[in-house]
DNA sequence: ATGGTTTTTACTGCGTC
DNA sequence: GACGCGGTAAAAACCAT
């Protein structure tokens, strides 16, 4: 009777014996104390002899605060941020497609042509080597996924950089560009705290279930990415959104959860599963029309998995705080 | 490969609008 | 009668071993 043990499910988890922290967490060269980066003064310096383990670092961030236009153009610096959105971080160089030269005069015919060569050759140059050309097409994929599900602007760039590391590490060989891609998007929109379930992703992505679940695996596995096991919580907002309850309904449905998670609901059991029920519940508590079928609907879960939720999820508030 | 869980599918009965 | 809801049994999916 005793359900003491704690199971996560792993469907949507099964992280929890990642990394212990810090597998490549720098160490002082002298001491081999835990180094710490000082951003103020551009510095590394190390915890436990003071050693400066590198200096002069690069401040990418705008200079300060500007508290009106004309300080921000001051202060900001020159150029674009990097981002690694873009498959060269933005930091190539580009030929304008204007015929015009540096005033604003349009080019001769035979300086056109001349432009127009130099153009080719650059794009040519600019995705010349496999690796680029890879980046190029995962990061235009990982962008469809993403504005496809909703996804903000932070999830996608967490996404590029998890799919950088896996090119870097050279975890592609053997796995489709997409399907990393899409794994890559997956544990990002999981980490941002905006998960999105395994359905709704491979809905959009051209990858299988299969293949996405053993992709996720390894990229989780092989470097080292601490994921934590999906919080219901978080998806209950998009789904009173969806199906337009109120704030009101949103909050109970966070209360049910939370006296279910000390009753050791969760243990074992879909997050999503969870969260439905939960805002089923909580419509319902709220004397707000919602069916079963609708919620089994924006949650892709069955309506027989809500019932069984919701009776525990029930069953678990009235144990927690008795009426 | 196997076994134990959870989720899904499919079907049935009940009450209400 | 259609619909929402609750229940059950059997199948399928999934994870762990």
């Amino acid at each position: 009777m005793t359900d003491t043990t704690i199971k996560t499910y792993s469907g949507e988890t099964e992280s929890e014996e990642t990394t212990e922290q810090s597998g490549e967490q720098e160490r002082c060269p002298e001491c081999g104390g835990r180094v710490v980066s000082d951003a103020e003064h551009a510095e590394t310096v190390c915890e436990d002899c003071g050693l400066v383990v590198e200096e002069d670092e690069i401040d990418r961030g705008p200079e300060w605060r500007a508290f009106d236009a004309a300080e921000k153009d001051e202060k900001s610096r020159v150029g674009a941020p990097t981002t690694n959105m873009m498959h060269d971080q933005g930091l190539s160089t580009n030929i304008g497609w204007q015929d015009k030269d540096a005033y604003g005069r349009a080019l001769s015919s035979r300086q056109r042509q001349k432009m127009q060569r130099l153009r080719t050759w650059n794009e040519r140059f600019r995705t010349r080597d496999s690796k680029e050309r890879n980046l190029k097409q995962a990061l235009g994929e990982i962008d469809r996924m993403a504005s496809a599900l909703g996804l903000p602007e932070n999830v996608r760039e967490t996404a590029s950089v998890i799919y950088r590391r896996a090119l870097e590490e050279d975890l592609l060989p053997g796995r489709s560009i997409e399907g990393v891609a899409t794994a890559s998007l997956y544990a990002a929109a999981r980490q941002a705290g905006t998960p999105r379930s395994l359905d709704e992703i491979s809905a959009v992505s051209r990858v299988e279930k299969m293949e996405l679940t053993r992709t996720y695996r390894y990229i989780i596995r092989e470097l080292g990415l601490e994921v934590k096991p999906a919080d219901p919580e978080h998806y209950v907002p998009r789904f009173v959104s969806d199906l337009d309850l109120s704030d009101e309904t949103e909050r109970m449905a966070r209360e049910l959860l939370e006296s279910a998670r000390q009753e050791g609901v969760h243990s074992g059991k879909s997050p999503v599963g969870l969260a439905a029920a939960a805002v089923y519940a909580a419509a319902l508590l709220t004397n707000e029309k919602v069916t079963q079928n609708d919620v089994s609907e924006v949650a892709s879960i069955s309506e027989v998995t809500i019932r069984n939720r919701y009776k525990e999820l029930l069953e678990a508030s009235d144990t927690a705080a008795p009426a």
